[in-house]
RNA sequence: GGGGGCGUAGCUCAGUUUGGUUAGAGCACUCGACUGUCACUCGAGAGGUCGCGGGUUCGAGCCCCGUCGCUCCCGCCA
């Protein structure tokens, strides 16, 4: 690292000094992460964030004060340490440190501040397993002083400057949107913050700038990004958060080449930071395809084991279980395993467990092994449907019978499950995708009320809209999503700018009054009738990027304090109750008993 | 909201299968020895609400019920 780090107190780091800086007298800052003191020598390893450099206090360098000053500090503790950097003999180098080819020979030491016993070790033996993630989290200052969760910060810093760079240079400009918002009724559940000024009355976090970033583009900025905060109200996974941070991304006069060009150039500058070299552009393919083939909407492209349709097949066959299901309108579907026959009963009998987890009543099994089909289908195979079928020796077919919105997410279980069995999944594989052309609505299955799939601001397919003018359900949507190795890393898509479309879409989502729309998205009618540009854009899920960069197993590794899966902070204790005095005053009171 | 896993010394873990004397180990900590270590080594010591509450039993870390915390998954997350 080549900024200047030299301050008043110091004038190094100690992680950056290497066998150039020899013969210089430096002085230090940083934390003892080891000390091993052999009587008349004692060693200290410094640490600072760049890194791990030795000291030594011997006595043919270091006053005999200093020598016992040195042995008695805790680890942990910071001190400046003044001395010669010295080349270490060969036979005493150190391979594992970046600093291992010299050693600091200290003069003076001094205890800035001085570290009570850690609650939990930073510098870890070899082989030890990391401390508890509940302990991680309410000792995190001291957590966060491991490399390991140093690096991942650092790096997340940096890839958020590449991000900034990037759009910058292209013209976008970095705005700033409330924190205190208005609730949204759609999508998930807001964080409500009470207005001390207005009794009753309630701010939310936002969900996303969703509406502020289109608005910008009304007013003319033309190009706009933030490293937003995003909050939601819901449960939380290892890969969900309850505030997160989003690259949010809008552009007026566009369509969706110019956000699927900038997007990929974005990942690919992303990627390149840490050290991987990415392949523009990204393949495609359609929402349908990937229901069809994965059961997915971010299929997982490092293995195929695509599905099939066997409806056709299964037709003629007087089998109850699919017979029952084609006649209730739905289809047949599944997937040949390569090598499935090979499996016992009860490894078959976890996968039907995974199926009947997505909501099917079963799987249908089929094994062909020594040359011989075998499973509960296999008596009512025509000669036709074996042939259609075509299972080679050691191939099992697995299938499942019934409506696509319950065979696609227990097949994609399925395929998944089989997948990882098989060790077809390479970890060092990198699949980018574009799934497009979602559709712009699905139906709530118990009401058959339609919702917006990516959300209600969305353009719809304007071909779509003008060849089933009443058929809102079949139109597809101008949206896209950034998929890598089956997981999202981000969607967007090109907006309404047409007023009349957008009231029309709220009516569609059952706002249907004109006067609860301008209650509740006034603001954006009001924006759209003022002179819309055609916008659109896309939002990264920034967390899940670091996470996927640095390697680290869990969204909470790349926060520096992140919540529980109980959305708690167990550092800095939140949230808390508050007195009365502080809720009066803002016009709440809580039905829970207090102690 | 539902299901699974975990909870024993400051930390990581054994002990729970089949209830039985005073609950162990490594690291860290304290004291002592040691001049080239780098997970220093060696000796000694201190350190326990077996998450919490209740129950069964002559006897519970271990069995039962409840509860709390962390975690993974389902629902949820436009």
């Amino acid at each position: 690292m080549s900024a200047p780090f030299a301050t008043a107190l110091r004038t190094d780091l100690c992680g950056a000094l290497r066998a150039t800086d020899v013969g210089r007298t430096v002085t230090l800052g940083g934390w003892v992460h080891r000390a091993r003191d052999l009587g008349g020598i004692v060693f200290l390893d410094l640490r600072d964030r760049e890194g791990i450099l030795q000291v030594s206090f011997g006595p043919d360098w270091t006053s005999a004060e200093v020598i016992a000053a040195a042995a008695k500090v805790g680890v942990e503790s910071v001190v400046l340490i003044e001395g010669t950097v010295v080349a270490r003999p060969d036979e005493m180098k150190n391979r594992d440190l970046a600093t291992g080819d010299v050693e600091l020979r200290a003069t003076r030491i001094s205890v800035v501040g001085p570290a009570s016993t850690p609650a939990l070790p930073v510098a870890r033996g070899r082989g030890e397993q990391l401390p508890a993630e509940e302990l991680r989290l309410r000792h995190r200052h001291l957590d966060l002083r491991r490399p390991e969760l140093q690096a991942n910060l650092i790096l997340r810093h940096r890839l958020l400057q590449v991000a900034r760079r990037f759009l910058s240079d292209r013209g976008y400009l970095e705005l700033e949107t409330p924190i205190l918002t208005k609730p949204t009724p759609e999508g998930a559940r807001d964080y409500l913050v009470p207005s001390r000024v207005h009794p009753g009355e309630f701010y939310a976090l936002p969900q996303s700038p969703q509406i502020y970033k289109q608005l910008f583009m009304m007013c003319g900025f033309d190009r706009y990004f933030q490293v937003a905060r995003c909050f939601r109200d819901e449960d939380l996974r290892a890969d969900r958060q309850p505030e997160f941070t989003q690259i949010d991304v809008e552009a007026s006069f566009v369509d969706q080449e110019d956000i699927i060009a900038m997007a990929e150039g974005l990942v690919a500058a992303l990627w390149a930071e840490a050290g991987v070299t990415v392949t523009i552009p990204f393949p495609r393919m359609t929402y349908a395809e990937a229901m069809e083939r994965y059961g997915c909407d971010r299929p997982d492209l490092r293995y195929e084991l695509t599905l099939r349709d066997l409806t056709d097949v299964m037709r003629p066959l007087e089998f109850g279980i699919t017979q029952g299901a084609i006649a209730a309108g739905g289809r047949v579907r599944g997937l040949v395993v390569p090598g499935g026959a090979a499996w016992s009963r009860k490894q078959v009998d976890e996968l039907e467990a995974l199926a009947k987890g997505a909501g099917v009543g079963g799987l249908l099994r089929l094994k062909c092994a020594e040359g011989k089909l075998d499973g509960p289908l296999a008596k009512f195979l025509t000669a036709d449907a074996t042939t259609a079928i075509a299972l080679a020796d050691g191939d099992l077919l697995l299938a499942v019978a019934g409506a696509e919105h319950v065979t696609s997410p227990a097949l994609d279980r399925v395929r998944q499950e089989c997948a990882r069995r098989l060790g077809l999944v390479d970890e060092r594989a990198r699949e980018f995708l574009w799934v497009l052309d979602f559709p712009m609505f699905e139906r709530d299955p118990a009401t058959g009320a339609l919702a917006a799939v990516h959300h209600p601001f969305t353009a719809p397919n304007a071909a779509d809209r003008a060849a089933y003018p009443d058929e809102p359900w079949r139109w597809r949507a101008v949206a896209y999503d950034v998929v890598l190795n089956g997981t999202e890393l981000g969607g967007g898509s090109i907006r309404t700018s047409d007023p009349a479309v957008q009231s029309r879409m709220f009516e569609l989502l059952g706002i249907g009054d004109a006067e609860e729309q301008e209650r509740r998205f006034g603001f954006l009618l009001e924006g759209l009738r003022a002179g819309a540009p055609p916008h659109g854009g896309i939002a990264l899920g920034f967390d899940r990027i670091a996470m996927l960069l640095s390697g680290a197993p869990s969204l909470r590794d790349v926060i520096a304090f992140p919540k529980t899966t109980a959305a708690r902070s167990l550092f800095e204790g939140a949230p808390t109750p508050v007195n009365d005095a502080d809720l009066r005053e803002l016009h709440l009171r809580t039905d829970v008993a207090r102690d």
